[in-house]
DNA sequence: TTGTATGCGTTATCAT
DNA sequence: ATGATAACGCATACAA
């Protein structure tokens, strides 16, 4: 009889009983009193890889399981200084391509044990005002899917909080990057454009802030210039489908003419702009209009519009993004990395992308 | 001359270093010992409403700054029992209507001083799985977008967890719910389209598993029967843009013709099969054939389908769902509550609602 | 392998 | 208003 006379065995009913009238959670305690043995085995029980006899094992699974017992991971972390928690700052997840990023993302988190903290902001800009609630949380690290100011960057090394910047990558900043080359991308479209004839070239931009739509911008005037072509009015959306069929709208108004070809900073923004043209104005597309947008989204592969499009490999960014996350907070700090994707063309029917034969012919 | 001679205070600087060196995260010690005052007077000036002297404030969040010193939220939660951390369980992210669902959540949510973990799912019945690291985090409360077991509910009652469950209504459980009336927006639908003529009715409905496809399915299948109509043929699909296609091909190759009016169990599925119908069949809708969805999602909206659908009021529902679960979560546990919203039915274009005048004359 | 003792960083209670 | 002290629930170093 090896049982503790000192310190008699309650029985289970008992126990829960207590627990329950004192209004206080099961502990580890609980389970060790219940198995009878110490607190430390317990504990090492839910530790992967800890040396306890099978007997041990047991007996205490077979009580925590009576008991309804988890370990708190608050607690656990509080030793550990791991919440195995990343948090995901993501601008608007109204934006199409952000909730496929954003499951992709929590999947491959979830598979390396940690969960996502989720922090939604209104506008880019109110990165700032959650940034103190990041810090409480004492997450293991960081994927923002929004820009970030040099002082903001800066907190995170003093903090030594690892992050990983999503989609934004500044060129200028020391700091880990997964992200699709947006500039190269409006470069390559414009040159699709231009090959094919395409002349008087017109952009629907994002907004003033958002670095994506910039930099898709600049590619495409870059490479309007460097082609010698007029530079493109440029009118600004709002990634919306409404801001699709204004912007068409307003560049017109501008120009006093139909363009040869539209590029929109967003897919929506393209079908925005495809529908307009279509319904409201008559238009035929590519035939007198060509359309293009970005992201490759579902909708734009949808047999009306069959988008011509660039698509961002999303899935391989969010899986590098957790991956790269990953190395950080196990790893420590290392060099600063920074991941480059390219986008990839899809050819669509919304933009004309040879040369017209009457016109060979006429010439 | 207050200040304690028998433990210098240290230079900010000579502490700061110590803390590097120690490796060891700042604490409201650190700060305790820099401001000149006890650590709980640190404590008390980051409690809001605590009573604390505007010098020490002060002087507290001085040397607080100074430090970078932010409370850990964490060795917080185990005194108060509070993580401020809500689970969200959303089953699928790709549906188009839960991005924006978890988005109005996550601000409800942040606007209660809490955030939202996510807990997202491959498929359905994974819920089984994700709920013990719900358990381990300790969150305040959960929402779950997902179908729950009696068993799983069960366990929710044991551990007192306060949870709500969003748009699964499943009418036999003892459970707080925030919902959509499903079944009723199916017999909605019926009666728009019986009262326009169709008497050939088919059914796109979602996978087996889940409840909402097969409430909007009964609903409008009891109305069908209660009008003395045919019984629909049905068909599965999985709510995606293919599944719609598919959906109206197998439904042309069972009945053998092409029926009066298709029901399609998501937004997305309707979209595809309008599309099939127009493009790769050459139908004309509405007039050869209706199509109707389900929740007004924003491309049902768009220039090319106008779609005729009902809208789930997804912010009026993701506001009562975060406001439902703040009370369990404050005033502990009361009545089971359910919280059902009536779809509003969008007319569209996709479905003929008057019947065919060459009908009545012909009659 | 197991148990004892200690600390993680905070809030809450109770004096003062 | 302020400070000492005791929890909160767990993991870990160390001794056995």
């Amino acid at each position: 009889m090896r049982t503790k006379q000192s310190a008699p065995a309650l029985s289970l009913a008992e126990h829960k009983a207590a627990i329950q009238k004192e209004n206080r959670r099961v502990t580890s305690y609980d389970v060790a009193l219940v198995a009878g043995v110490s607190q430390s085995a317990v504990s090492r029980c839910f530790k992967p890889g800890a040396s306890v006899s099978k007997a041990t094992y047991a007996r205490v699974m077979k009580a925590a399981a009576a008991l309804d017992y988890i370990p708190n991971a608050a607690a656990r972390s509080l030793i550990t200084r791991r919440t195995n928690m990343v948090a995901v700052i993501i601008s608007n997840l109204a934006n199409l391509a952000y909730p496929e990023a954003l499951s992709e993302l929590s999947q491959h988190i979830g598979r390396r044990g940690k969960r996502v903290l989720l922090f939604t902001l209104q506008r880019e800009t109110d990165i700032g005002a959650v940034l103190n609630d990041v810090w409480q949380y004492q997450v293991d690290g960081v994927i923002a899917a929004a820009t970030l100011t040099d002082e903001q960057v800066a907190e995170f090394e003093r903090r030594r909080m690892p992050l990983v910047v999503f989609n934004r990558g500044l060129r200028g900043q020391a700091v880990n990057t997964v992200a699709c080359d947006h500039y190269e991308a409006g470069h390559m479209l414009v040159a699709k454009l231009a090959t094919a004839g395409h002349r008087i070239i017109a952009i629907i931009d994002g907004p003033e802030d958002n670095i994506v739509g910039s930099e898709r911008r600049r590619g495409a005037a870059d490479k309007l210039a460097e082609l010698g072509l007029p530079p493109p009015v440029i009118v600004r959306g709002h990634f919306d489908y409404a801001s699709g069929a204004r912007g068409l709208r307003d560049i017109i108004s501008r120009l006093g003419h139909v363009p040869d070809a539209v590029i929109c900073g967003s897919d929506v923004m393209a079908i925005g702009c495809l529908d307009y043209a279509r319904h409201e104005l008559g238009l035929s597309v590519p035939a007198q209009l060509s359309v293009a947008g970005f992201d490759a989204v579902e909708p734009s592969n949808w047999l009306s519009y069959n988008l011509t499009t660039l698509r961002q490999p999303i899935q391989k960014m969010a899986s590098a993004a957790a991956e790269l996350l990953h190395n950080l907070i196990e790893l420590g700090e290392g060099e600063v990395e920074k991941r480059m994707f390219a986008s990839q063309f899809i050819e669509g029917a919304t933009a004309r992308l040879t040369t017209l034969p009457s016109v060979s012919l006429a010439a």
